[in-house]
DNA sequence: CGACTACTTGAAAAGAGTCAATTCACGTGG
DNA sequence: CCACGTGAATTGACTCTTTTCAAGTAGTCG
């Protein structure tokens, strides 16, 4: 390992302080519906959102009407950095869902805490390029259960709710709806998954999942 | 667009002001050889790094010896952005390279620099995942040949060296070194490039490779 | 009940991966 | 200076995966 000088000390990055984080809160809780729109590319960057409850997506559009979807957001979770002035991506809700604006302007340090929120954001944006990257359909498709497994283990039940569609696993994995599908199909077939709906996934194997991905 | 209530300033999150960054940065420039270990995942994060001269490669390695290189950095660039105090992923150099820690402890509101700096990797995280996640393998190799075009273009001469292996390129595009050497003859083949070594590429058809990309 | 959308399934075609064999560039040592 | 060895890059033949296009099913809302 490159050796480092000793008067260099450790980045402050550690996870986000809570505390801080709670001052940070304010605006009222804004209900949106299902599809509308939270920010659009072009747009001035103003705010960043914590999502309350339901689901948010943030994509990039191309110019032939494809979409690459760059992540979901849930409860809890923050969003909205941008690089410029401006916004280079589109945000819109998939569900009904609940949005808080974050202050920006509250005085003191919030770059701070706005760092470890960016490094984090930067982080999932790493492991979903690995994702993407390095799995087959099958490994990807895995990848995004276990996400949104993860995103909603209280009670951890092994049933899991998938509120978005095919066409936005698609656009999120780099697949087309119909390899989707199909990959669904076969882990059904092979017991490791069973479908109560098309919308809710029961896990019957995690460790069989957990092996597809990379 | 979601209407943002008008006591949200704008995010802090300018281009790094080239003022605070030669504030950051401080010691020697170290010089290490080629395929020399900058960093390794485990390792606890103590400083950012810019690439003075040379090339840098940030990676995963996968449980199965299969990596997938998140980025390559060149001259001027920074990286090193670690959300915890470990590292999740190696570094080191592609060729010979000069690097120089960077200072985070000088006092005052650094965070604000480092905010800036975060966010512009995360914004070419995007992009790559973009370039992942939505392009086929020739749009892949293409928008790599841009990426390192713009990288390298002072003096705007359309010869672009390439000082990584066909197998990093394919590791950071998720392809492998065979197809990622078929598409470099296919474009050769369409005039589109000219094979000056196979680590000195000229791009004939800006355009043409242009619109290969998504 | 009918229309709409989301999801699934099938068959054929295109794309990328795998395995194997050359070719090429470059140093080293005879 | 040339033969040789080494690792990188290219090429070929073949297989497997994924996409494309098309059709069919299911669920939902009027």
């Amino acid at each position: 390992m490159f050796d480092t000088p000793p008067s260099f000390i450790a980045l402050p990055v550690s996870a986000p302080p809570p505390s801080a984080l709670a001052s940070l809160l304010c605006g009222p809780v804004k209900t949106i519906a299902a599809g509308q729109e939270i920010y659009a590319q072009g747009d001035k960057a103003q705010a960043l959102y914590q999502v309350v409850f339901g689901v948010v997506r943030v994509f990039r559009l191309l110019a032939d009407g494809r979409r690459q979807i760059c992540a979901f957001h849930t409860g809890g979770e923050i969003f909205g950095f941008e690089v410029g002035a401006e916004r280079h991506f589109f945000a819109d809700a998939v569900t009904a869902t609940g949005l808080r604006c974050l202050r920006t302007d509250s005085g003191d340090d919030l770059s701070h805490t706005l760092l470890s929120l960016a490094l984090s954001s930067l982080d999932k944006a790493h492991d979903h390029l690995l994702t993407v990257g390095r799995n087959d359909a099958r490994g990807r498709v895995a990848a995004f259960l276990l996400e949104m497994a993860e995103r909603q283990n209280e009670g951890s039940s092994s049933v899991i709710d998938i509120p978005m569609s095919r066409a936005d696993i698609a656009d999120y994995l780099g697949l087309t709806i119909e390899t989707v599908s199909r990959i669904i199909t076969r882990l059904k077939q092979s017991k490791i998954i069973r479908l109560v709906s098309s919308r809710k996934i029961q896990i019957l194997n995690w460790s069989a999942l957990g092996g597809l991905t990379a």
